[in-house]
Parts: C-alpha cells; sequence; structure tokens
DNA sequence: GATGAATGAGTCTTCATTCAT
DNA sequence: AATGAATGAAGACTCATTCAT
C-alpha cells in the first residue's frame, strides 16, 4: 500500500482510539491489555504500533482526547453574555457531561475517575489534567465575575473561590454518577438552589 | 509451633495494610506488585498470603480499612444538634479528610481516586462503596433536614439533593485538592458561602 | 514502466549493501534491523526485497562483497616475483587491511570479526568463508615456496605450516586491532622479526 | 522452599551456564532464546530470571566465566621459569585452548568469536575483554623478556611487539581452527619455526 | 506456622516480510 | 516497478501465587 491519505490515518487512528475507550471503561486503565485494544481495534498488532508508539501513549492519547471533547462540549457555554444563573449553569454543565456518555456510547464520567487515577503516576497526564482544568475553572471564574457584576453574588466575593466551589460541585458530580448512579444533573443545580435560599 | 494469638495477627494484618496502603499511593493500585508489598511490610511472601488470600483481596481491604477510618472521622461531626451551618459543616469535614493526609501519612484524598478508579472493575468494591456513601449522603441528609426544621433552608428544599449537592462539593474538594493541588478546605466553604449569599 | 537497466541495478546493488555495511557496523548484523538498512539506503522496504530476498541473503552479500574486496585488495602483493620476505609481506597485508579501513570508512576488520561469529550458525556462509581462507591460504604458501627455493627458510619447511603461522599472525593483527585498538601493523612484523633473529 | 544453601546456589547458576554455553555454541549468541536457554536449563523463566537479570547479563556472564577458564588453564604454562622456547609455549598454549574443547564439551574457540562480535556492540564486554587479552599479552611480554635475556631472541628486541606477534599467532589459531577446521596446535608452531630457521 | 525459591501464563513490544495500490 | 502500511509470530521479561522444606 503507498503512502496513506492523511484522512485515512486519521480516521485509522480514531479506530484504535474507539477500540482502546471501549476497552478502558469496561477493564479499567491497567487491566486492558494491548491485545484487548488490538482485538478490538480490528488491526494487528504492527499497525495500532505503527500509530500509537507505546500502552502509555494510548492511555494519554485516549485521555487526552477526552479532555478535548469536553473543552469542545463546554465552550459554548461560556460564551453566552451574561452567563446563566449559578444553579442554571451548573445542571446546563453537569446536563452535557452527562449527555456525552449517553450520545457517543462513551462514558466520560467512568474515563474521568479512570484519568484522575492514572495521573497520580504519570506526570504528563498529571501536568495536561492540571492544565485542562485550570483553563475551566478560569471560564467558571469568568462567570462569577459576570454574577459579581450582575449582583447575583456579593460585590466582595471572591470568585476563585466561587469557581473552586463550582468545579467541586460538578467533579462531585461526576463521581456521584459514576459510584452511585442515582445522581442527576438537575439534582446537583436543585440542591445548590436550595442551600442558597435562605428562608 | 502453638497458634498464634489473636492480637498478633491483629497486628500482623495492620503491619501489612501499612505496607499495603504506603506503596497503593506511591504507585497506583495495579502498578503495586505483591513484591513491593511484601518487602514494605518485612514479611514473607507466605506470610502475606496466610493473611490476605489475593492481591485483590488486599486492595479491598486496604480501600474498605480507609472508608472505615473515614467514617470513624467524620462521624463526631454529625452529633452534634443542632447541625453546624452548611458552610461550616463543609469546611470541617474537608478540613478532616485534609487533616487525615497529614497526620498519618497517608493521602486518603489520593488513595480515594485510586479507590473510584478499582471500583470501576471490581464489584465487591462498587457495592462497599456504593454503601458507604450512601450511608454517608444519608447523615448529611440528616443535617438538611436539620437545617431545613431550623429555618437555615427553605421549607419546601429537597433534602436528597442538598445532601447530593454537599456531596459533590465534598467529592469535587478531594478531586481539585489531589489533581491540582492548590484547593484548601476554606476555598470551598467560602466560595459556598458566596454562592448563596445574593446580595 | 520499462524495465530499469542494468547499470542503475547494480547501482542500486551497492548503494543498498553500503547502507548495509554502514548498519552492520555500527550495530552488529543481528542487531541490525531490515528498517535500519532501508532507512540508511533511502529506498523503500519493496525496493529492498526486490534486490535481496531476506536479510540472511544481505548479510551473505555483503560479507562476501567484502571478502571479494580484501580479495582484489591482496591480489597484487602476491604477483611479485620474487615474493618479498615474511615480515615484509606480511606488514603490507596488515597494511592493506588496515588502511582499507581508514579509506573507504569501513572497518574491514569489525566485519570480519561479526562474520566469523555468524559463519557460525549459516552454513553457506561457513562455505563461503573456507573456500575464501583457503584460496587465501595457498597463496601464502606459495609465497612460502618462493622462500624456501630462495633459501629464506630452510629448505625442509613445511610451507603449509608456514602459512598457516602467517595466516595466524594476520588474523590474529585483525583481532587484536578490532578489540585492543592498540596493535599497528608494523608492530607484527616486528615481533616476526625478533622471533625470527636469535642471537 | 526456605532459604537456599550457597552452594546450591552456586550449582543453579553453574547449571543455568551450562545450557546457556550449550546454546550459544549452537546458534550464536544473539540468535539464542532465553526459551532456548530455560528449556536447555531444565529451569523455568522465572527461575533463570532469579539468576540472571537479562539476556545481556546472561552473555556477559557465560562470557566472563569462559575468560576465566581460560585464564586458570594458562597460568601454570607462565610460572615455568625459564619460560619455554616461543615455538613450545605457542604449542601448548594452543594445545591448551584446542583440549579445553574437547575435554568439557564447550569449545572455547567458537565462544571466543561469539564474544569478539558480541564486544562490538556491548561496552562492558569490552572492557572486560580488553583487559583480559592486556594481561595475558604482558604473561606474553614476560617470557619474551626471559628469552632476550637467555638469548633466544636478539639483545634489541622489542617484547612489546613479540608478545603482540605471539598473541596474533594464538589468536589466529583460534580463527583459523574454529572457521577451517584444519589447523592443529603444532602446525602454528612448526610454521614458526620454520619461518625462523633461515638456511 | 513460616519461608522464599520456583512456577509459567501472560505482558508489552519488535521486526522480517508481504502485497494491495 | 515501486511503495510503505500492514501483518502476526516470536521475543524478552514480569509477577501473582504456590508449596517443599
Amino acid at each position: 500500500m503507498p503512502k496513506i491519505s492523511d484522512a485515512k490515518r486519521t480516521e485509522r487512528r480514531t479506530q484504535i482510539l474507539n477500540a482502546a475507550w471501549t476497552c478502558f471503561q469496561r477493564e479499567g486503565l491497567q487491566a486492558t491489555t494491548m491485545n484487548d485494544i488490538i482485538r478490538a481495534s480490528g488491526l494487528s498488532a504492527g499497525a495500532v504500533y505503527s500509530y500509537f508508539r507505546s500502552k502509555d501513549e494510548l492511555i494519554l492519547a485516549a485521555l487526552t482526547t477526552s479532555l478535548s471533547g469536553i473543552r469542545a462540549l463546554l465552550e459554548p457555554m461560556f460564551e453566552m453574555s451574561p452567563a446563566p444563573a449559578p444553579d442554571e449553569l451548573l445542571s446546563e454543565i453537569a446536563a452535557a457531561i452527562d449527555g456525552f456518555t449517553r450520545r457517543d456510547g462513551f462514558d466520560l464520567k467512568r474515563l474521568a475517575l479512570l484519568g484522575w487515577s492514572e495521573a497520580q503516576r504519570n506526570e504528563t497526564l498529571r501536568q495536561t489534567m492540571r492544565a485542562f482544568y485550570t483553563a475551566f475553572r478560569h471560564q467558571l471564574e469568568g462567570a462569577a465575575k459576570d454574577w459579581r457584576r450582575t449582583g447575583l453574588i456579593g460585590q466582595s466575593s471572591d470568585t476563585e473561590n466561587v469557581a473552586k466551589a463550582l468545579m467541586s460541585l460538578i467533579l462531585g458530580f461526576i463521581v456521584q454518577s459514576a459510584i452511585m448512579g442515582d445522581t442527576r444533573p438537575a439534582s446537583i443545580s436543585a440542591g445548590l438552589r436550595a442551600l442558597s435560599a435562605r428562608s
């Protein structure tokens, strides 16, 4: 076969990544063997290794691609001006994350848990994640500044802390949803609303 | 040789579990080898295997014991009556989790992330965790009912959702703290306070 | 496409063999991968395989060609009549071998060592080498007969043994030069001279 | 099995080394697979790897042990005083090397060729060999000094060169014997004698 | 009861070779 | 004729677990 087209190359990469995602979710990152992925991808060992140099690179690619997916998914929510109220923003973000799972068959939440664990022993991954979450929190802080300006939250609020709290609500939603399976996007925002509304 | 005393047995188990904790945190659950644990415990392979039948059992025991540790740690906070205000309770719980890390040298937060990941592929562990978190959330809901009664939150609040939101805040604190390393217990409760205090 | 010209074919073969030589010397015979050679040759895998059916064939060709190179190099030394004295012949041959290395960038001596090793497990190569060395030793024996005739060595000398000793001196020079790196062509002939000149 | 005795450990090591030697000679160093050695040793993969950390370590050990064997074999020849005449010393050394092969079933000469080749790409091995051959040549030079003193060779002889020439004769004997199979210890010394005895 | 050497299935990865384009 | 992507058997090595002593 002569030089393969770029489109084909990308398609093959995606094919392998999809196989990897499927396996990773079913078995976990370390427990998935390269053979699992190779079989699931329908390609040969050599082919898979010509696209990803090692299992670690494949793990990194799978997780990084997921992060990009979420970024693309959440980006639009921060472009509304003025920002939706906290509980609305929260429920929209949680719903988006939840929906991603349903739409593509990949459970972003499970993958997130796997990634956090992996990040404990993979410095590159840790850096990548940290950068991603930092950027994401910056966007949350941008919304918080909006809210402060428009009086949705107090004038003296520390927007960084607000962003951290919102971030926690989202991450905590992911954990509860993945582990307990009984937590819907709306529950969290309703809970936040209740906590905010003193009688 | 005479049967070993129960006290001795318990001590040995703890010795092994301590070794396991140390290794698990440093290397991750899957990446830790039995040999790592055996060496760290100062015992022989046979000895370790006479206390834990398999690596999986050891992982389960390590995580379950951690959960018990947290339970013991957090129990007292739910015995105050009336319950402290939401932001106070939150910061106390987060501080307790954070402090556990510092005091005993075991990072409960890292272990939590590892455990969530492992729970994806270990049904027994998943059940155990689910039960633990459910019980914990019930206690949070108990506090929420207090708050509703005392008017700290609205009369029509759904206390289950409040518990879910609080739970999220705690779990999210754990994630942020472990991955980003820049989130203190007080930040989250301050953020919650800001979100609650409309101008 | 029209059939490639013979000249072109020969050029390509040489190009590949040069690449192979370079790699073999740097990495050893077995440790060199076909990919190394393919990359070094600037051709495609398919192209290389259209000139040499297998790696073994390429190894054989590379070594055989080297042997031919040496033969061509040493041939003239046996055409002088009468033959130069033993120590002179020895130093000339050693110098020629040494010079080959320097001139063409290929270290004939390293290649020789690699070849001897390979000959242990490749019958074809062993035969080829044996034939080459036998022929070479015949030429040495021819010189020895000259010496016997001209009285440079005793009348009753067994010229075959003389050839074997000379051959040893040359082969041993190659080994010492390649492994120890401190042996010059002149050293060997000086040593031989000293051994011959009883006080 | 509780702690194994040192004698047993040594025996196991030897058992593995013997297996390795056998395989290396039959197949070559690189072409021998660990599985070959494992099967030949009668042990399991894990057992072999508990004695030798890697294939490279096993190769190194096999060659190093061989060198020690030769050293032990040749040592006594340099302890006679005065040293035997050059041709006698030569034939004794060559005969010893030749005999080693026959006695233990291991062909030291073939192993030598394999080692030289391997030394091209293994720095540790190269150092070890260089040290060994240097020491050996020093002993030859010691004999040469004896000869110079006793008038067997000229007073102005450069003993270093004499040693290099003798070394060449020995190494060359090894090569010829291994590759051509028609060269006996006595041939070389007879040849040297002929070369020395001008009419 | 304790030991730790031994087991061997299973892991990741490479690489000589082929063949569709 | 040439290309180089794909193949897949085979390699080195690991590690949870066992069991003879």
